[in-house]
DNA sequence: GTGGTCTAGACCACC
DNA sequence: GTGGTCTAGACCACC
């Protein structure tokens, strides 16, 4: 699987968050298997036209998280269910808090959004 | 004001909607007052690094909905409140969509997500 | 206190490593008491003569394992009586595998090194 | 076998000093054995970057302790039983005031310090 | 001034 | 080929 097809980056958050973003997503919602690897960290790179070590950087913080494995032959993404209820509580807060933020901006209440919502659900 | 600035165009979409929400998402949270003037398809194109028949027809698309009107003096945004208060829904109709298909993504149920944003609101 | 007088970097290690123990030696030992600052990157990396970035990796770690807390104000070392337990530990072990290794290499039996240690103790 | 190869200078000790003991070292631990012969005294120097009379100031102590013969011919390491088991002791009993001065600086009591070595042995 | 991020590119060990 | 480390130096935000 191409992890990185369709990826898009921004300029406002660091490059290297957005990397480890991109692949937490990808590993709670089930689209990149335990057990699967990561292109090699030159491949990234030039795929995304940034420098290896941005991605080195991104590589090294999902492994301080314990969700990829490195060794001389390269990363594998390990993400036991224990992990996978984790990451979906983290991303699912980071994506909450950014809806709130929009849904305030907008001068919604809290009754509207959960009116709407439950509407489109 | 300078509408643009801190603006991240993505490659999914067609840029001249994403032109459109922009101005949309500023008009309905009161940072671009009623009666402010945009800048010129031409400036905006420059700044962007866009072609200027992109400007023109996120401009034109933004008339044909009444938020816009054009004379040979350049582009006055008019948002009375009427038209505020459909702005907001359909903004807020897209973000709830977007929130919620994330949400699905993640295999979170409608109770978890409202629980979740109950606590963060 | 100038916590890198008489520091001496070697190569076979990386030098972001030997920075690391430096400071938690410093901890252990008492000599860099629980609130001090440390130089900033820098000014370690001119002291020592090393790239800044080589700083910044070692503070991050320090940091990483709750040794260092740090602002754009600087960085200061926060070591609880509980962390420096485990410090000491830490440490010590490492001290405690080279020794041995050593004393492997000159063919000594354990109870030798025991009996030279309680000697020279 | 070059004798050289990953010795790491340092600056806290005089420089012949440390020339010995790395030979020492490798007589020790049966890396160099008995008959080998040395680089010269000018080979030594350029490759470690040190002045040939500082090379010189190592050998000479080598031979007076009886673990070096020169001649026109070069250097040959002469080290019977006797004298490694000497080495050996001399060596180890400097290993030992080094691990023990840490020790102590990291406040261990020699219960503890003997406890840990059991446990790595 | 401070820390944080990023690029460009080198060199190392391991295979 | 792979990952890991390091240098040199840029640019950013914060103060």
């Amino acid at each position: 699987m191409d992890i990185w097809a369709g990826f898009q980056l921004n300029r406002k958050e660091p490059v290297y968050l957005q990397l480890v973003r991109r692949v937490k997503q990808l590993l709670a919602s089930g689209q990149l298997p335990d057990g699967s690897s990561l292109p090699s960290r030159r491949e990234t790179a030039a795929q995304l036209e940034i420098n290896p070590n941005t991605v080195q950087k991104a590589y090294k913080q999902l492994e301080e998280e314990g969700l990829l494995t490195t060794d001389s032959g390269g990363s594998i993404v390990s993400c036991p269910e224990k992990s996978l209820q984790r990451l979906r509580e983290e991303l699912v807060r980071e994506m909450g808090m950014e809806f709130i933020r929009s849904a305030k901006e907008l001068r919604l209440s809290f009754q509207e959004v959960v009116g709407l919502l439950s509407e489109l659900w």
